[in-house]
DNA sequence: ATAAAAAACTAATAAGTGTTAGTTTTGATA
DNA sequence: TATCAAAACTAACACTTATTAGTTTTTTAT
């Protein structure tokens, strides 16, 4: 009899959840069934029933884990009274980490959210506003201390968080490409531009 | 009995694929099924096959449309004798346009490609290699020159590739920010940066 | 070794899927 | 007005879906 194997950090709820997470990235959440997902972890599609309440919960643990991670970041850059640059480029750098440490995860958040039934596309939407709004501070903050050229708040933080997920492009060019490379580039050109 | 209306710049086939592609975008290609598009268009599911081949055709035609266009415009900026910051501030420019004027099909050929099924999927995936391919030549072209700094080629290309896509979140934040802004500002961000 | 709990299994349900076959209606042309 | 093709319809097919019920096996604790 096949087993779900739970290993010293990972509960079997976890160890569903991360291989739900590469399916649904590599496949999408609606093309993905759970009779494919069991196969994958290796037991009976009803087995999983055991360990989690439905494909759709799976989606909200994958999707609020994400979002709450960036959150939390979020709060500790705000705290403390570095100049708006160098919290930029804290949080430049911890969406590139992410992405890189967990990118089935945030490839799902970034991509399936819109899967999450009600009410929690609505909570996701929200924290996700507010997030971006946050970050929109940080820049007019940067603007008024003269740190930050005047260009639009709201179109910088859409830029800026849309560039980053340059890193899941980057994952398809693995070979030509260093992760180290990969950091200090973004961060370069979208700080500081591209013309000499 | 209700019709599919054919306009005079758009055929049955083009009202159904242009449907589609609304809906592909708002629930993806996979949740989306033939009856509810059919609903969406005011006709039976299986009148649909009057018309189209199969829902993966529909995907077919979207998401190759946009390629083709997007490989033609790159035919054009090749052709002219421009500087490299011209070259890319024109592709660019097109990339916003169009993912301004054919947002829906823009997002489907950039979300929901994984769907096609082969040998489409390998079709797709090569002549966008080859289309990023091209952008590093320009982006090499202009480090020789002298015109642009020393980043990874590749890396720019991805980069700017990815930040481009802004605005599609662009679409949901459209009371608050003029899309003639829009364009500027993410094409001086990329181009000058961040920092004053 | 035994009892209880956890977690696997098989089998079934009801609903939904893309698509086809066969039929009827529609609209244009002769 | 009669004819014919285009395009709509209804009904059905064969399959897949998420999930549940009921049962058996495995693990844990006494």
């Amino acid at each position: 009899m096949a087993k779900i194997i739970a290993t010293k950090n990972s509960s079997k709820k976890e160890v569903i959840a991360k291989k739900a997470a590469a399916l649904f990235r590599n496949k999408s959440f609606a093309a993905t069934s759970m009779r494919e997902l069991a196969e994958n972890i290796g037991v009976e599609a009803s087995s999983l029933y055991n360990h989690i309440g439905s494909k759709n919960e799976l989606l909200q643990t994958i999707c609020f884990k994400v979002a709450n991670d960036f959150t939390i970041h979020l709060n500790e850059v705000e705290k403390n009274t570095n100049s708006s640059i160098i919290k930029l480029e804290e949080l430049i750098r911890f969406h590139i980490n992410m992405m890189l440490s967990h990118s089935d995860e945030v490839f799902v958040a970034n991509h399936e959210w819109k899967q999450l039934s009600e009410p929690f596309l609505s909570n996701f939407m929200n924290q996700r506003k507010s997030y971006e709004n946050r970050w929109v501070e940080i820049i007019k903050d940067g603007i008024r201390k003269k740190e930050l050229k005047n260009l639009n708040p709201h179109i910088t933080v859409l830029t800026i968080l849309s560039a980053v997920r340059s890193v899941e492009f980057w994952q398809r060019h693995k070979k030509s490409i260093e992760s180290n490379d990969l950091e200090s580039n973004i961060i370069d050109h979208l700080l500081n531009g591209l013309i000499k």
